[in-house]
DNA sequence: CGTCGGCCACAACCAACGGTTGTGCCCGTA
DNA sequence: TACGGGCACAACCGTTGGTTGTGGCCGACG
């Protein structure tokens, strides 16, 4: 099915007649006509009745055309999404299903009529460069890589500190605690095969670790999240860390049980990253709504590793012109 | 643009390379190259970096991912909409904005996953024939037309009565009114341009006004909604009828006021008609729904046309397997 | 370090699609 | 009955989009 036989079903329909919608169209009356009869072919029912003056749709193709308009309108943000210039605004976070998803969902509720889009890059070396580059327009991570001090023209505020529990299947050892400290956790086998190798949320667990004296395993193919939770459910012997706030898609009978970790609690620390320069008016938007309704976060019993910068102390509205 | 175009492109994103994306889709994988090239020509922007072993999604790629996405979805949505056999179920009304509309809505709310298309028929005649050849599977009517009763394979349940109120302008005589008397009518221009001749709801008007001595004019073309508020807003000697139920998309500075009618109060009794043999799944569950929503409806101190069945005493789950 | 293998792009060729012009038929209307 | 508006069919043709054949690039491996 082609885009602009659809185009040209909706302008007859709006017109009443192939005439009319040809001229619109800048094609002749045949063409028309020839695009409408072969877009029936292939659904194989009639849309329109011919008339002595005109064509009216039929009952097929007054069912059609609200599925036509909205390919038509879908089609266009699509192309929008793409276009240099004014194009939605574009996130980059480090995964779905993490804090830094429900606050852009939480965000899209507030401001429905700003369109996003999202996208996912291999870490924050990637992201900062596209940030520069004006390839995304923000991006949630965790600030910054070992060693390495944020670039001059990128800002960046600390938006969402996400604690860390622990996810066991019915039969593991930790399964009816209330609540694990992370010296419990020690010779427990910690299974996480989403971490990829170089990523910041490798540098992450890598920190966790090393401090703690954890044992987390990285090995195996990453199968999704559905085959993680399913070996997590059936295995005694493994657990894995997951975010609070991620949200599972899982039958509740499958027995997976959620214990938060404290002495201390485990945070992975999200901050919102953009480009000085940025003229792009969602960002303000963004910026402002995230001032608005982060909660003040509370360092006390909790870990984050020591290279995260901890100075981000100043108002999220720095800057933000009112 | 060209759908056969996006789900290549949705495919070779999939599969990280053009080759197996060439195979699933039963193409060579030049014509692959070809089509996301072309694709990458109309958009303006590059879509993928090829490397020595595939092909990997640019950023722009990434955000437009999930726009190609929806649109084969909406697309295959389009299709299944005229689909001969298991189609959604089609519901014809009398006009968007009525009481059957939010009824509609309610149903959409509660049952998310049945696919629903809403066509407008001409009149209940018509109605009537579409659901006799299962062009629609049900429909919200006043029935039935006057001296004919309705045929013997179509069985029908009032649903919901929807009082009418006096819509006028903040300068009307009436403006200040909260409610008004069918007889304080007789003398005040009523307009109703949206009325089509030969449709039942010309004739309920035609009865309202034969029976108490209204004056309507259906005079003049109608150019929509819109139109009609503005000149109703704006012209003191005008005022309209207008369904309790529907919503109007207006300032609220232009000042329309909506006035109960007493007096006995115009109701417009909106009935579903089915097919005693149609065997689409979703129409018993919207029975089922509608029996379980649907207000009992009090017919004191209300009016309908005579030729209102008011037989239809029966409960709406008759008939209904469960 | 050279070779091999996998993958993508370019070129040439061809069928098929989609456009145009010309024309005929139907139907409501003067 | 003649006219006019509107759609469909036929013939023609350029462009698009497919195929096969081939070459270049790059990572892997001996």
């Amino acid at each position: 099915m082609d885009l602009e036989t659809v185009r040209t079903f909706a302008a007859a329909a709006d017109a009443g007649q192939f005439q009319e919608a040809a001229a619109e169209l800048a094609v002749t009356q045949q063409a028309v006509s020839k695009r409408i009869a072969a877009l029936e072919r292939n659904l194989g029912v009639r849309l329109f009745t011919r008339t002595a003056r005109g064509a009216e749709l039929t009952i097929d193709g007054q069912a059609f055309l609200p599925h036509a308009r909205e390919l038509l309108r879908v089609a266009e943000r699509a192309v929008a999404s793409v276009r240099t210039g004014s194009r939605p605004l574009r996130v980059d976070m480090i995964a779905s299903r993490t804090a830094a998803s429900g606050l852009m969902r939480r965000f899209h509720r507030a401001h429905p009529e700003i369109e996003l889009d999202v996208v996912m890059l291999f870490d924050v070396e990637t992201a900062l460069a596209a940030i520069q580059s004006g390839a995304i327009d923000a991006s949630f991570r965790a600030v910054a890589v070992p060693g390495r001090p944020l670039p001059e023209d990128i800002e960046s505020v600390r938006v969402l500190d996400e604690p860390l529990q622990l996810l066991t299947g019915p039969a593991h050892a930790l399964a009816g605690a209330r609540s694990v400290t992370v010296a419990q956790l020690a010779g427990h086998r910690i299974w996480m095969p989403g971490i990829v190798p170089g990523t910041e949320w490798a540098a992450y667990y890598d920190d966790l670790v090393a401090e703690f004296g954890l044992t987390i395993e990285a090995t195996g193919p990453n199968f999704g999240s559905d085959a993680l939770l399913d070996t997590i459910a059936d295995t005694p012997a493994l657990a894995t860390f997951m975010g609070e706030q991620t949200r599972l898609v899982w039958p509740a009978d499958h027995g997976l049980r959620r214990i938060p970790v404290t002495d201390p609690t485990p945070v992975y620390p999200h901050s919102l990253l953009w480009h000085r320069d940025n003229p792009h008016p969602a960002l303000a938007t963004l910026r402002a709504h995230l001032a608005a309704t982060a909660p003040s976060h509370d360092a006390a019993g909790t870990w984050t590793p020591g290279w995260v910068i901890r100075s981000e102390v100043r108002p999220i509205l720095d800057g933000i012109e009112r």
